[in-house]
DNA sequence: CCCGGAGTACAACGATCGTTGTACCGACAG
DNA sequence: CTGTCGGTACAACGATCGTTGTACTCCGGG
């Protein structure tokens, strides 16, 4: 049952993207170096460098990533179709779903560790945070809110917030009171 | 006028914090080099390892210059004598103030660079967000809050979410929004 | 005058980083 | 059987990282 004695075989491409998944968050980008990536992934080095011509390359891959498979439970939330849009809102700040956050939103820590606003990681954390931005306030409208646009503005900054707060205090806390404000919020613009 | 052909002279240790701080905040932690620094601040590397042991060390002076010597509008904001509590509060949220953390407020940022939840720098930024939310809700208490533990962490949720939204855009739309939230939020347990 | 502390210059350390070159292997399709 | 394609092993590259050793200079206070 020497699974790994060769390591892991076909399928190398997907081995590497849950591992880069897996320790980017975990340990962060910059902490997190090429060869433990290989070694996690039961990847060689070549093969890796086959797939994604740089770590660059990588990182890109694995924002992108996030993005095209739903992998975020706020993304989800916000596209169900059993639930009407105000609730579809509320749903984005349910406890369970912002605890797949907790360590931070995986975008906004990429942007903070980069810091190169021109880095091209930046522009996919941009793109992806105007989307997510566009989708609260689609809901928003759909929801019948007064200002579908500054409702959604005010719940954007109220996620940031709940998953910032949380990698900074180490604690789940901020989750319950952003969802309080959430309720606030949505109440207010909708009822 | 050949001043710094021999570097600066005397007071390295202001000139090694003062150029910390600028690099950190421009560039993030792991982004600056100890030979970078060395050269902006016009210091020998010899001299900065006599004044701090580590990059570590340096860190967490770095960190900890923040609160010893107010340097955050928001701290400055929450403790001046000329406005009544609930002033105070909403001043935390005001333009000017916001913009000092615009590119995201150092601690987080350190949090999200240094990743390893036991490193002493993040101690520091824990007891840091714990001690902003002690002020948030003492002055909470003095404007009267119907709840004012809630409004406190309700505050710091939303705070955080304006410097970190601001860091993923790249933008300081996040901050007028933060604002309009704030103030609903500061309105409501209060009148 | 001279001592000592603060600062400097410069080279080098070992470690780790991201990246690449070369040669080889095993499985599946033709 | 044979080609080829995906994967592997291993060593090495140059660069940069944080850190330290050694020897020197400058300046103010006693």
């Amino acid at each position: 049952m020497d699974d790994s004695s060769r390591t892991g075989g076909r399928g190398a491409r997907e081995r590497i993207l849950a591992t880069a998944t897996r320790l980017f968050l975990q340990q962060g980008i910059n902490a997190t170096g090429m060869a433990e990536l290989c070694a996690e992934a039961h990847v060689s080095t070549r093969t890796l460098y086959q797939h994604f011509t740089s770590k660059d390359d990588l990182v890109g891959a694995y924002l992108r990533r996030f993005d095209d498979e739903r992998l975020l439970g706020t993304e989800q939330a916000l596209t169900r179709t059993d639930l009407p849009a105000a609730e579809r809102l509320r749903a984005v700040f349910a406890k369970p779903v912002l605890e797949t956050v907790y360590r931070g939103c995986p975008f906004h820590n990429a942007a903070v560790e980069i810091a190169d606003q021109q880095h091209p990681a930046r522009v996919v954390v941009a793109a992806h945070k105007a989307a997510f931005l566009a989708l609260l306030t689609e809901t928003a409208a759909e929801a019948g809110a007064a200002d579908p646009a500054l409702l959604g503005q005010q719940l954007a900054v109220v996620f940031e917030g709940a998953t910032a707060l949380s990698t900074s205090l180490g604690s789940l806390d901020p989750i319950d009171h952003a969802r309080s404000i959430a309720d606030l919020l949505i109440a207010g613009a909708i009822g």
